[in-house]
RNA sequence: UGGGCCGUCGACUAAUGGUAGGUCAAGUGCCUUUGGAGCACUUUGUCUAGGUUCGAAUCCUAGCGGCCCAGCCA
């Protein structure tokens, strides 16, 4: 039965919401929500979450709410919120609500002081350093603290001059009291609020304490009623305490379930690394096209389709891997091949002279802009005496199995005329500077009248009328598959690739390309798809290579140890 | 070493006690005015050992391996 098409495969998530939907336990509602924290920029493992959250609730006909976890004010930035709103609209969605964790600190504090008055949360004097060595290790339970029995009077007079500013930074913090023996670290009387003088994106002044993480999240899914509250693996021990909080509360029983997190080979996906690139100067920003920043792939020239294609395909579930790049650049290509006009492009020119071509002529070669989409049409191309072709496509002494042009071979100009080498000029260092051929009048537009065929087809722009333009070649940011796995004494940043930028400065587009926008993007024939940086200018267009396309001549010379 | 989670082709992921399938990668062939598009085909897999069962990737037990947790970060 290998040729029957196999239904769409679930993952655990939607099987989850599929029970709850039968068995009617949110009457049919379904609401994500998608919780970024913003002290950083998006990246592609934040896609995967994103396509999640909004795919998953979109299903059933669903809401998804953006919610910034905005509960640590020395990190958070609204720089941060306005890009991050703009990367979620950018990769195709639109939230329900727009909400803060931030919008709920009264009620938070409200819901503080009621575990304080249920005995159920204490204020504590304890220093960080001896809340850490009271919590206990692994294998050894934790002590309580010498102030965790207050009296409910005491806790709520000591939380209300915390919020009042009486205190300094550190000085206290407020606790749930549950259990310092717990075998889960989370459970032994985590912190709820801590001090912090520290002004805050949305707030300001007004508070001089903060809720954690942990007596923020639950809460805020609850009070937006979300049904299921997706998050990456890390987490799962902390669900209890999620659990523990919405329950001593008596509030709305959101669900929280975990998937695994996305890892990349060859790539890095922690913000905080991600963020050292940017500080030490490593990349040129946030956005560099090596950078798997959402900003940076956009610059780089993904379309949002792919990587929707890509978070599709590689599925949700809890083993915790590593996809290949490959995967990525697959989808990648299967977009761009569809939607991409061809353009030829040269990288490394070679001249080359077409010595029985009239001196002055111009023709306009016909052109087809994308063979997958004939309604994209054709578009001229002029052709002329004296070109410029691909140093690649040109060997003096051709390998065997090299199918290109050398002297005495015959090849296809793409969309021009068979042409001949007939011999080479060289420059006073012995190096091949211009190349000599001569033209078939009768193979205009690449076919020859009498049925001869060639083993090659090549690309060219005319070099008098070629644009001159900038290409940025992309080469992994990192060496190594894993950059995380660090040798002894060594750096993250130790694994990073130093050949992943290569400018090419000198290469020639066709006219067609001379005042192509910022952002859009092109197949270069033979070469692979482009993207128009923002840098580029009128005079000189710069191009991004997304990504290459698949070369299988780059393979059979490296299997024969060829040399370049 | 305590707790939590997870082990299916090289990678990712399906199969919900009943035919181990799909995608990527790799390989072979075809085709070609992109050597690169496209098409066809092929290879490789249930961590191990026991058990339950007519039947186990799936359930049970034990091992082995991987990831996460000791922030007043999220």
């Amino acid at each position: 039965m290998a040729a029957a098409p196999s239904p769409a495969p679930s993952n655990f998530i939607r099987d989850i919401i599929l029970e709850d939907l039968k068995t009617n336990k949110h009457n049919g509602r379904v609401q994500t929500r998608f919780p970024p924290e913003p002290n950083g920029h998006l990246h592609i493992g934040h896609a995967k979450a994103i396509c999640i959250d909004f795919g998953l609730a979109d299903e059933f006909g669903g809401d998804t709410n953006l919610r910034f976890d905005d509960t640590n004010p020395e990190k958070e930035e609204t720089e941060y919120v306005e890009s991050i709103k703009a990367d979620v609209n950018w990769l195709g969605f639109q939230w329900d609500g727009l909400f803060y964790a931030s919008d709920y600190f009264d009620q938070l504090y409200e819901w503080a002081v009621k575990l304080i008055k249920d005995g159920k949360a204490y204020v504590d004097d304890l220093t960080a350093e001896e809340i850490r060595k009271h919590r206990g290790t692994l294998t050894e339970p934790g002590k309580d603290s010498p102030y965790r029995n207050r009296s409910a009077e005491e806790n709520l007079n000591l939380f209300e001059r915390m919020r009042a500013g009486e205190f300094p930074d550190g000085s206290r913090v407020l606790r749930a009291k549950i259990d310092m023996a717990s075998p889960n670290l989370n459970m032994r009387d985590p912190v709820m609020y801590r001090i912090l003088h520290a002004e805050h994106h949305r707030t300001g002044n007004k508070w001089c304490i903060y809720p954690m993480y942990d007596f923020a999240h639950g809460q805020s899914d609850s009070i937006e009623r979300v049904t299921h509250s997706l998050c990456t693996l890390e987490f799962e021990d902390h669900r209890p305490l999620y659990n523990w909080f919405i329950q001593q509360l008596g509030i709305f029983p959101s669900r929280q379930i975990e998937f695994d997190r996305l890892n990349l080979t060859y790539t890095l996906l922690s913000k905080r690394k991600l963020l050292q690139l940017v500080q030490e100067g490593r990349v040129t920003g946030w956005d560099d096209p090596r950078m798997p920043t959402l900003g940076g792939i956009r610059r780089r020239g993904y379309t949002p389709e792919a990587i929707r294609n890509f978070c599709g395909a590689i599925g949700v579930s809890k083993t915790n891997g590593s996809i290949e790049l490959a995967m990525l650049e697959h989808f990648v290509r299967e977009d761009l091949n569809k939607r991409s006009p061809r353009v030829m492009a040269v990288l490394r020119p070679l001249k080359v002279v077409i010595d029985n071509y009239p001196e002055g002529q111009v023709e306009e070669m016909d052109a087809v802009n994308n063979p997958e989409d004939p309604s994209a049409g054709t578009r001229k191309v002029p052709f002329s005496r004296v070109l410029y072709i691909e140093q690649d496509d040109f060997r003096e002494d051709p390998p065997k199995g090299y199918f290109r042009l050398s002297p005495g071979r015959e090849v296809r100009l793409r969309y021009g005329y068979f042409v001949t080498c007939t011999g080479v000029v060289k420059n006073e260092k012995g190096e091949v500077g211009e190349v000599h051929c001569t033209y078939d009048p009768a193979s205009r537009g690449g076919n020859s009248p009498d049925g001869r065929k060639v083993k090659s087809t090549i690309h060219w722009v005319s070099a008098g009328h070629a644009v001159d333009a900038e290409v940025r070649i992309y080469e992994n940011l990192f060496s190594k598959e894993d950059p995380s796995k660090v040798d002894e004494g060594k750096d993250v940043l130790d694994n990073l690739n130093p050949n992943s930028l290569e400018v090419l400065s000198h290469a020639k587009v066709e006219p067609s390309l001379a005042n192509a926008a910022a952002g859009t993007r092109w197949q270069f024939e033979r070469l692979g798809y482009f993207c128009v940086d923002p840098d580029s200018r009128p005079d000189k267009p710069v191009f991004n290579r997304t990504v290459a396309l698949k070369d299988t001549w780059a393979k059979v010379e490296k299997k024969q140890g060829g040399t370049r």
